[in-house]
DNA sequence: GTAGGGTTAG
């Protein structure tokens, strides 16, 4: 680790092989501990073949309790169809497994997030034939990838016939179908096709409208927001804290500070309840404009007025120093949190291994990473994303791919992102190998269940037509037109 | 899985 934290930026950090290296900085050394179960069983279903995962399934040692299904089903997250097919084998044989709903629903998630809408209704057919559901969660899951697919009216319609699959319409269901669209910025259709109709048959209550307004805040039409708050006030609805919060979050991610301002004032004037949470959105909120100063007032106020920030309140205020002011700053407030016996999460990591990486300090972002597991908090996904990021980003694609073979063991599995980033980094060097090898990932994202957006066959075809490697541009055209798209003429 | 505050960078 010494020998990394000295050596000039400039040059380039071998990452080790083993992954031992992530653990080395405690001495003396300390055994590891054993991987977690459901980590050793997800790996083995990793190195599976279709011909060997019933043996491992059969294994009598191990007991399938909800818990260890669903957390191998978690593991292997980043790899649906293995995850699928995992847990249609193990379904099937009941009566020695009984599958659980919770375990159903993660099922129902994988498959519609790979958008085999089919094999979601199926799972959920086979649900209710075994009296497992589906729940009101189920269908929301549901809606929640018809939204992602690009197919907000089938969530709309998955909501409106709710009954059908044997579930109760109340308000609570209601409300998630418009969070789920409001979240995905479809605030209009929300609010036009589900809240104006159905509002009075539901009793449409202050959560709901809360849901519209942050909608509105979420696609910076803070006007409407406060079109919403009035209708609500109409309605003798009283707003709440969560109410006023949305609102001033709004106008700061509006670009509105002055009105933020004014807002939160009008909030002190007229004693709402300032909490934790509106202390936070003000410091994140001028902090991300640069007003560190007036961020950092806003802090020692909160501590005036006896509200303790939260481990998010840190994290704004590290994030905000990393942005506007430096990353040593944002490190003393980091430490000043474990001082005060804080736990910092696995966001607080990221962002200061973020803000190092920024700052071009990569040496110290990977030593971060290593401190992140001895702290209890392993790396995830995004912490992964970020330093490989910012390897290739600073022209040392090979140690962004060496990170990158790392996670493919089963530890933390590449996500979309992983692969965007790496494909998209393999254009810089204008090599033909880089571009073979973005061709071998984006084969290997959609053998995982990832759906590449169109651009991304279009630019490496480009680029494998560029550096003459035709025949593997035909191969890439199969996989893409195997994978829900439609292929580009091309003449090869 | 009925609502609000902290993770990319372009």
């Amino acid at each position: 680790m010494l020998t990394l934290l000295h050596r000039p930026p400039a040059q380039t950090i071998t990452i080790p092989t083993s992954f031992s290296f992530f653990t080395a900085a405690s001495t003396p050394p300390l055994p590891p501990p054993p991987p977690p179960l459901d980590a050793s069983i997800a790996a083995s279903i990793l190195a599976s073949t279709p011909q060997t995962l019933p043996g491992i399934l059969q294994d009598p040692s191990i007991q399938w309790t909800p818990e260890l299904v669903d957390k191998t089903l978690k593991r292997l997250w980043n790899h649906a169809p293995k995850a699928l097919s995992f847990f249609a084998h193990l379904s099937h044989r009941r009566p020695a497994y009984a599958p659980a709903a919770s375990s159903f629903d993660h099922a129902v998630d994988l498959a519609a997030r790979v958008r085999d809408f089919r094999a979601a209704w199926s799972l959920v057919a086979r649900m209710r034939s075994l009296r497992l559901g589906p729940s009101p969660k189920t269908l929301a899951i549901i809606a929640e990838r018809y939204v992602a697919a690009g197919k907000p009216d089938r969530a709309v319609k998955v909501f409106l016939s709710m009954h059908e699959h044997g579930c109760r319409q109340d308000l609570s269901s209601f409300n998630t179908i418009l969070d789920i669209l409001c979240k995905s910025r479809h605030v209009e259709m929300a609010s036009n096709k589900l809240f104006k109709v159905f509002g009075g048959r539901f009793k449409a209550d202050c959560v709901s409208y809360n849901i519209i307004a942050n909608g509105w805040c979420l696609i910076k039409r803070t006007p409407m927001a406060l079109e919403v708050l009035k209708e609500m006030a109409d309605r003798g609805l009283t707003p709440s804290s969560t109410t006023y919060n949305i609102m001033l979050k709004g106008f700061f991610r509006a670009g509105q500070v002055d009105e933020a301002w004014q807002f939160f004032l009008q909030m002190k004037k007229r004693k709402c309840d300032i909490d934790v949470v509106t202390y936070t959105t003000v410091i994140h909120g001028f902090g991300i404009v640069g007003e560190i100063k007036k961020a950092k007032r806003v802090f020692d106020e909160m501590a005036r007025e006896g509200i303790l920030p939260s481990v998010a309140t840190y994290n704004a205020m590290i994030q905000v120093l990393c942005k506007k002011d430096t990353v040593e700053n944002a490190i003393l407030v980091f430490e000043e949190m474990l001082r005060k016996g804080y736990v910092p999460n696995s966001i607080t990591y990221n962002l200061v291994i973020r803000g190092l990486c920024h700052a071009g300090h990569m040496d110290r972002a990977v030593e971060f990473m290593s401190r992140m597991g001895e702290d209890g908090c392993e790396p995830n996904v995004q912490t992964y994303n970020i330093i490989i990021r910012y390897f290739c980003n600073a022209g040392e694609i090979e140690n962004g791919i060496h990170l990158f073979e790392k996670m493919g063991s089963g530890v933390c599995l590449p996500n979309l992102d992983t692969y965007n980033i790496l494909i998209s980094s393999m254009f810089v060097r204008k090599k033909s190998d880089d571009l073979v090898l973005a061709g071998k990932l984006l084969i290997e994202m959609v053998d995982r269940g990832f759906v590449p957006r169109k651009l991304t066959f279009n630019r490496v075809l480009d680029g494998l037509l560029l550096t003459g490697n035709q025949g593997f541009a035909k191969e890439i055209l199969r996989v893409q037109s195997k994978s829900g798209h439609l292929p580009r003429r091309f003449k090869l």
